[in-house]
DNA sequence: TCATGCGGGTTTTATAATCAACAAATAAGA
DNA sequence: TCTTATTTGTTGATTATAAAACCCGCATGA
């Protein structure tokens, strides 16, 4: 949660982000209007013009907080010990998701955002290889590239259909599914 | 919806308010302090003093909008023919409710407010008095005054136990059972 | 006793958001 | 095609809210 930034424009950017999401739902990206984003997030058109230079801008820029806060949690991450597991690291990223919930859902879940996921996945791809091989002691290298991208599919399935399902579960109950199916199917390489 | 009003100052009280109404849910409102209220609502402390002088004044603000919004409901409401229904009037008795569902249900559930309750109950008995009688078309008048008093305190009890139980049923369905409470019940004068 | 803390009000300065109006661009229909 | 709406950016003046710092009164506890 940005704390340095005045309440205000946390406000208006969360309602224009909401108004946003809640038009994905209907329609795709090229025909949703800055009026429509507007009247339906409750502030003066002009207002959008302060932060967004047009619609596409806006996906752009939320986008990008997103990865940028994908990254933060990432990057400040460090296991305590060789054998520490990821867990604290999936339920920090199952709470971004949730604080992030209305746009997420329909970034990645189906008629989404295909460049976005591709995004993502390359993300959890290059960042968390290392933490997870070091966890697993992998001998096998080749092999474990292909489980490598199965576990990234699998995790990113599994946030779209948390999300799409409306998060009954809390983040900390998913982080356990996940660290499971992880570390279950990894049994293979040992 | 005051229309007349800066979207800032709508969306400021409404925050106020929801603040206000989810602290009562869990204590009295004689140690609910400003603060709290700011903090929840997530605005400035000084900006509740550009609305109110204190806490006891934002709700008698706060019930007289409410009693006013009423007074306009009852007011602009005349049946077209002699035999025309109370069923448009409660509609939007309920859609009002609705609107205000946050602090009304914590005004007129149990550890509500009382006086609130009583004016609610006093005000719709002097405004819809005539409207009933002529309805009813009623003959008995003396007993016709307990019947009365009896349908008040009826229809103040279905508001209660619907914003209590979440409002599941529409406005609309709801009016329809508090009309048929009423008329089935004024058979005995017929 | 004094200190420390906390909530209540108030003030000043800075800035975000409002509203209303506008001309240019774009879409839509006859 | 010409005409008519609709959306788009942008502007200027105004208002509401934010932030941070006050002082005050009161309580609580060392």
């Amino acid at each position: 949660m940005k704390k340095n930034e005045d309440r205000r424009i946390r406000k208006t950017k969360k309602a224009m982000s909401d108004a946003l999401a809640s038009l994905l739902l209907k329609k795709p990206l090229n025909n949703i209007s800055v009026r429509e984003i507007a009247e339906l997030a409750d502030i003066n058109r002009g207002t959008f013009y302060l932060h967004y230079r047009d619609v596409y801008d806006m996906v752009e820029q939320l986008q990008n907080e997103i990865f940028e806060k994908f990254n933060e949690i990432i990057d400040n991450y460090e296991p305590k010990s060789e054998t520490d597991s990821l867990f604290p690291l999936i339920v920090e990223v199952f709470n971004l998701l949730a604080d992030n919930s209305e746009l997420a859902k329909v970034l990645i879940s189906k008629n989404g955002d295909a460049i976005f996921l591709d995004k993502l996945k390359n993300l959890l791809r290059d960042k968390c290889l290392v933490n997870v091989k070091k966890l697993l002691k992998i001998k096998n290298e080749d092999e474990f590239q292909y489980y490598y991208d199965y576990i990234i599919a699998g995790c990113t399935g599994l946030f779209g259909s948390w999300l799409a399902g409306g998060m009954k579960e809390t983040p900390v109950e998913m982080a356990g599914y996940t660290e499971e199916f992880i570390m279950k199917g990894a049994d293979i390489f040992k």
